[in-house]
DNA sequence: ATGTGATTTGTACTATCGTACAAAAGATCA
DNA sequence: TGATCTTTTGTACGATAGTACAAATCACAT
């Protein structure tokens, strides 16, 4: 009797379902969610639009399915990440580790299922823009803690700051991140092509830097009250 | 016979083409452009779906008319306002000019055409995040000149920062700016209801200050190199 | 009032969408 | 091997997409 070994190199794909994920994920991370349809997708990962369905049921259940997928494991890793942070004595640094520990599960490499990765961010960063429903309800669910815990660990690190202008800033934090994983070829345009905005490294650094400077600018209330419109005509 | 008062009051909308242009700007802006069917922007307009054919031969071609319409007067407003920055003397006040020149007019109420207007920076802001090809084209010819000029500004009110970090602290800003019209309420979220992430002159507030803050982090290449990874591993 | 050009309407065509479902193929184990 | 369950394929259906186009309607100069 042949023997076949239990199942090796068939021509059967060895795991379709991860591979209609994958490719899901970046065509709609790049392309938005509408404008990718589901045969784009079945194409791309080699396999029958049928397959699809039957996996993941609808084209939104499988987008909540690239959500339920990534968001524990992202959110954990920035929970350890925070978690060493604020165990740092030093205020400044303390304030720079915790904004890398925001940063740095969103940008590590997009393989990496386990860190989040930059597909999945720059995903988010569509489905914002979008406004798409079954991303919003998981957002508001599943990060909301995550960035109170963070707004939270900032605002211990300055205490002389309201909270209502690190919640500002933090959100600026996350537009800024978003941005930058959506069109980083800007980037690299603008500098004329002394900077790649494609590095990760090289954004990680920018951002956390420019970031922890914005943290630490003087609260809105106190600051500059007699320097409003200096130049802008007073449209609004 | 019933006397028909010429041209007046007839049932005929005044200005049909406005009224489409109009209604597809907050459609695209709030749901995407695939999101957005031809007959959706022509209800929401009172219009016939042959009617948009009409007017602008395409869909594409009702977006491009949407670009045409604002690019203009808005970097026509950007740039006197730059050009007013740039005679602030102190250096310090002269920054803040001129992010508030860049910020203030993507801000101004949609329904002022000439400013711009945020309606039309949120629609930029989706455009860019889906990867619209029409509109990447008309951004990248249209505003790299304005964004040079305001990097080159920015430069100049600090001589000792490098390029390559304006460059990367104005991309910052410009996904701060397109995230906090997307999606507002975010703040009013988390700020659990203290701000309101839709009030304009808030908004502009917080993001010139926190902005102005980042333009003046020192410079990457000197900044704390010995204070890297004090906390997060070394992934990537 | 009437003819003329501009605009609006109504409708239809083709393509593609998401999804369903039966049949085929593969995997698993008695 | 043959039965059974899981997965993949192929195909089809109804809905909706963008767009085209002829007919109807309007504004207006004559």
């Amino acid at each position: 009797m042949v023997r076949k070994p239990t199942s090796k190199e068939t021509t059967r794909k060895p795991n379709m379902r991860e591979a209609i994920l994958a490719a899901a994920e970046e065509l709609f991370a790049t392309n938005g969610f509408n404008a990718v349809s589901v045969r784009d997708i079945a194409q791309a990962a080699g396999a029958n639009p049928g397959s699809v369905t039957y996996h993941f049921k609808t084209k939104d259940g499988l987008l909540l399915e690239i959500y339920r997928r990534h968001c524990g494991p992202m959110n954990l890793r920035r929970s350890e990440l925070l978690a060493a942070a604020k165990r740092v004595r030093d205020l400044q640094d303390r304030l720079e580790a915790i904004v890398r520990a925001y940063v740095l599960p969103a940008f590590t490499s997009g393989s990496d299922l386990a860190g989040g990765g930059a597909r999945f961010t720059r995903l988010r960063a569509v489905m914002s823009a979008e406004g798409n429903e079954v991303a919003r309800k998981i957002i508001a669910q599943t990060f909301d803690d995550t960035s109170h815990a963070f707004i939270d660990a900032i605002h211990d690190s300055l205490p002389h700051i309201p909270r209502t202008d690190i919640v500002w800033r933090s959100h600026f934090l996350l537009g800024a991140l978003y941005y930058s994983l959506v069109t980083p070829d800007r980037v690299s345009r603008l500098s004329r092509g002394e900077a790649d905005g494609g590095d990760p490294a090289n954004a990680i650094e920018q951002l956390v830097q420019a970031t922890v400077a914005a943290f630490q600018a003087p609260a809105l209330d106190q600051a500059a009250p007699a320097r409003r419109k200096t130049v802008a005509s007073s449209k609004t």
